[in-house]
DNA sequence: AGCACGCCGACT
DNA sequence: GTCGGCGTGCTC
């Protein structure tokens, strides 16, 4: 027993098990061996024996105890981590997470550490008589096993025997092998992440002897004045790195082992933090003095940031209101009173712009994470969090998991934006974890947009959150002049058969006239949407999904947008030979080629995924067009966020009808907040800026809302709608899905399921509706066939039973088809 | 998830 | 008569 402060601590460790399965995804009691006492605590990862074949498997330790229940305990047989990575707040956390998102607990824990790659469970086994294989009849597999390992020098891992052998129970062969004494089995965590290590070289001798020790070096021969240039190096800079030391002096590592083995010099292994931005070339910025709008504001987040009071705001304010300045005056405040702040931001939007206005008004205690960074950055941030040597975290959705405690405020902007719904197992939402992190913390929320989601603005309208509004652009720019553009009548009272109608042509060529600069945005990347033959309408689709594949042209391939597949382009049907193949729908490959022919002499930049590839793709495209590099940026969402371009004064959404007819309750508000946002990049810094929407529906009322900027307007209408077609706010959707190759046993699946929900029936009225079973519409995704049942709730925690119980279900049937509970799905597909 | 136990068909 | 199929239950 060993006692840590006046608590008593057990000698049993309750452990939860890194291991998807439903059935296993509970506490299982282990015994803490006299070696570990001490190095156990709650938070702690340990390896232990799992099952019959004792099969070593990673858990994390939720609970200790004097005593277990169970009669018979085996032990932990390692300890993964020195210190616990994480705290029990946090998993309590993991818990609220793996009931209200229907994942395990492990799955919920692992976003609480940073991604590590590379990190596994080796199982060695080691041979303990060398000549023990003598045991064993010669060819008998046990005899096999003893002679691979005596081959490998007595020792192996788990998965090359089995790679070499090929045994499909060796588990249990060296069950046997290690209850004969024969073998030993033992269980390690490696990592692919470590922390980055530099030798670090330093003076052993005093200045003044080091000074003799050069003069009388210098008079030697010439690998002598090497050494006593490092020497004086060293003298001049206290230490160096031993890498700086060979560089700076332009010597080799034998003269700096030299200098080891004389005794004149030490050298230390020192770890350090990998450092993602360079403070000392960020400008140093101040807090300004508010506006009026931003003032009140200001002053009431101050006054709240540390009350201990769990407060929520909604802040409207348009594009270039001054938000981020809000955000900086609060943090600055909660970093006064001793809190920590974390500053959520859009994955797109989170460029080295948005990290250097943090640093530079923070310095070095803030830290960054975004999926830019490596492993190891990654790694590092969360440790200097975690060591409490930040105040701040800026970064994506996953940031919100930073291992803070005492925050002070949490902070979204843009907090419409669909990059905080986690689209892969955990499906969380960063604001619903936000919101339970700020009750818990007693922090402030704050939530930030030009355009709040429908069910935002909706809880500030009823009294849930605080709205604050903001009108004015700081710098009094004007928003622009919209123009709803019909494309009706293009092609046969224009006679024009380009995408790009002439009204929009003729606004362009001002701008190239007037060395002005033009944004051009169409949602879709590639040449051609479909490719079909016109003699039997044949459509290319993708072999492994149900989708039509796009035609792109620049590498003259046929691509999958669902699965990335690709194959070379078709000059003849494969259905029926013929060689009539027609190219339909546009791409932003094909308005590049357009730009082309309509303005030869223009400067066109594409930005879509396949101009972006890479880390600093964005980067690169938008720091050229900011330089003037061209005239034109043409590109799908991503041209709506990010830099800032002054000269831009003319922006064209190519075709409003491919947002505004998505088979989903959300298109008007997806639309909306799209072109609120495109248009909102036209016209600042002075000039006032035009903005063209071509559609095929001119009459739409959400159109209208986006060219008069009426937030408020869309608003009313949007609730309308949605209170009485029963859709969120007022309802939870949530979608049943079950993907798996075998259609059949998919079919059964999502039938069985089906049957379930139906036994709750009405639910007491909690269930407004039951859609499906159905097919998804994207039947098939990489092999994979998906049904799918949609789910009407007034509220998603009063159907958790039912849910529940389809899972639990699920589970029994033993499929090998894949079952998955969305709660507010963003992606209906 | 794995793994063992257990009860029914085609093989020496 | 046995070898091996995968249905069912358990894992601290």
């Amino acid at each position: 027993m060993v006692f840590v402060g006046k608590e008593e601590l057990g000698v049993v460790a309750g452990v939860i098990l890194n291991n998807s399965s439903h059935n296993v995804d509970r506490e299982f009691d282990y015994k803490i061996p006299e070696k570990f006492i001490g190095e156990i605590s709650v938070g702690t990862r340990v390896l232990v024996p799992f099952g019959r074949g004792n099969a070593a498997a990673e858990g994390i330790v939720v609970a200790l105890r004097e005593e277990s229940e169970y009669p018979k305990l085996k032990s932990v047989s390692s300890v993964v981590d020195k210190e616990p990575v994480c705290t029990q707040r946090q998993l309590d956390m993991c818990e609220w997470i793996k009931t209200r998102y229907f994942c395990s607990f492990y799955q919920a824990f692992k976003l609480f550490l940073p991604p590590q790659p590379g990190h596994r469970v080796q199982e060695w086994v080691t041979l303990v008589q060398p000549d023990g294989g003598m045991l064993y009849e010669k060819g008998s597999s046990e005899r096999s096993v003893l002679e691979f390992l005596a081959d490998s020098g007595g020792c192996a891992e788990m998965n090359e025997i089995y790679e070499a052998l090929g045994y499909s129970s060796l588990r249990s062969l060296i069950g046997r092998l290690s209850d004969a004494g024969a073998v030993t089995v033992s269980g390690e965590a490696v990592d692919g992440v470590r922390e980055k290590c530099v030798r670090m070289a330093s003076l052993a001798v005093s200045v003044t002897e080091a000074a003799d020790i050069i003069e009388a070096l210098s008079e030697s021969r010439v690998r002598a004045r090497l050494q006593a240039k490092m020497l004086s190096l060293l003298c001049d800079n206290g230490s160096l790195s031993t890498a700086d030391l060979v560089s700076l002096s332009n010597g080799n590592y034998a003269a700096v082992n030299s200098l080891v083995k004389k005794g004149f010099i030490k050298i230390e292994t020192v770890s350090v933090a990998r450092e993602v931005y360079d403070e000392s070339r960020i400008l140093k910025t101040d807090a300004y003095e508010p506006t009026e709008e931003q003032r009140p504001i200001i002053e009431y987040l101050q006054n709240g940031i540390g009350s201990g009071k769990c407060e929520k705001i909604l802040l409207r304010g348009v594009t270039g209101s001054g938000k981020t300045e809000i955000f900086m005056q609060a943090i600055s405040k909660c970093i006064e009173r001793g809190k920590k702040a974390i500053m959520l931001v859009p994955e797109i939007s989170l460029t080295p712009q948005t990290v250097n206005r943090f640093v530079g008004r923070f310095g070095s205690s803030v830290a960054v994470i975004h999926s830019g960074l490596s492993a190891g950055e990654r790694y590092d941030q969360w440790r200097k969090i975690r060591a409490g040597e930040v105040d701040v975290v800026v970064g994506a959705r996953s940031a919100i998991f930073a291992p803070f405690e005492n925050i002070g405020i949490i902070i979204l902007d843009e907090e419409h934006e669909n990059s905080y719904k986690s689209e892969i197992t955990p499906r969380y939402h960063a604001r619903d974890i936000a919101e339970k992190l700020a009750q818990e913390s007693g922090a402030i929320l704050l939530l930030a947009s030009a355009t709040p989601s429908v069910s935002s603005y909706y809880k500030a309208k009823s009294g849930e959150y605080k709205l604050f509004e903001m009108h004015k652009r700081y710098n009094e720019n004007e928003l622009p002049d919209v123009k709803i553009l019909d494309m009706r009548g293009e092609l046969f009272e224009n006679k024009n058969s380009s995408p790009i109608s002439l009204y929009l042509q003729n606004e362009i060529g001002k701008n190239l006239e007037r060395g002005e600069k033009t944004i051009l945005f169409l949602n879709r990347r590639g040449h051609s949407t479909f490719v079909s033959c016109r003699k039997c309408g044949y459509v290319m689709q993708c072999e492994n999904c149900d989708i039509a594949m796009t035609y792109h042209i620049k590498v003259n391939r046929l691509v999958c947008h669902y699965c990335g597949a690709s194959h070379p382009n078709v000059d003849v049907c494969p259905e029926c030979g013929s060689k009539y193949i027609r190219f339909f729908g546009t791409g932003t490959e094909k308005i590049e080629a357009e730009l082309k022919r309509l303005f030869p002499s223009a400067r066109v930049l594409r930005m879509d995924t396949d101009t972006t590839a890479g880390k600093g793709g964005h980067e690169r495209i938008l720091s050229r067009f900011a330089k003037g590099e061209a005239d034109i940026l043409l590109g799908t969402q991503m041209v709506t966020k990010g830099l800032d371009f002054p000269d831009v004064t003319l922006v064209g959404v190519l075709a409003a009808d491919t947002a505004l007819n998505i088979d989903d309750f959300r298109a008007a508000e997806r639309s909306f907040c799209l072109f609120t946002q495109v248009c909102g990049r036209a016209g600042r810094g002075g000039v006032k800026g035009r903005a063209v929407i071509q559609t095929y529906q001119p009459q739409n009322s959400t159109l209208e809302f986006a060219k008069e900027h009426n937030y408020e307007g869309f608003y009313k209408n949007e609730i309308e709608f949605r209170k009485m077609l029963k859709y969120p706010p007022f309802c939870d959707i949530i979608s049943i899905m079950i993907t798996g190759e075998d259609e059949a046993e998919v079919r059964d699946c999502i039938r069985s399921a089906k049957q379930t929900v139906d036994s709750f029936g009405t639910g007491e009225g909690h269930i407004i509706g039951v859609l499906g079973p159905a097919p998804a519409p994207v039947a098939k995704i990489k092999n994979k066939f998906r049904y799918r049942i949609m789910i009407k709730a007034a509220y998603a925690d009063d159907v958790h039973e039912m849910l529940s119980a389809v899972r639990t279900r699920h589970g029994e049937i033993r499929s090998k088809s894949d079952l998955t509970i969305d709660i507010n799905p963003i992606n209906m597909y």
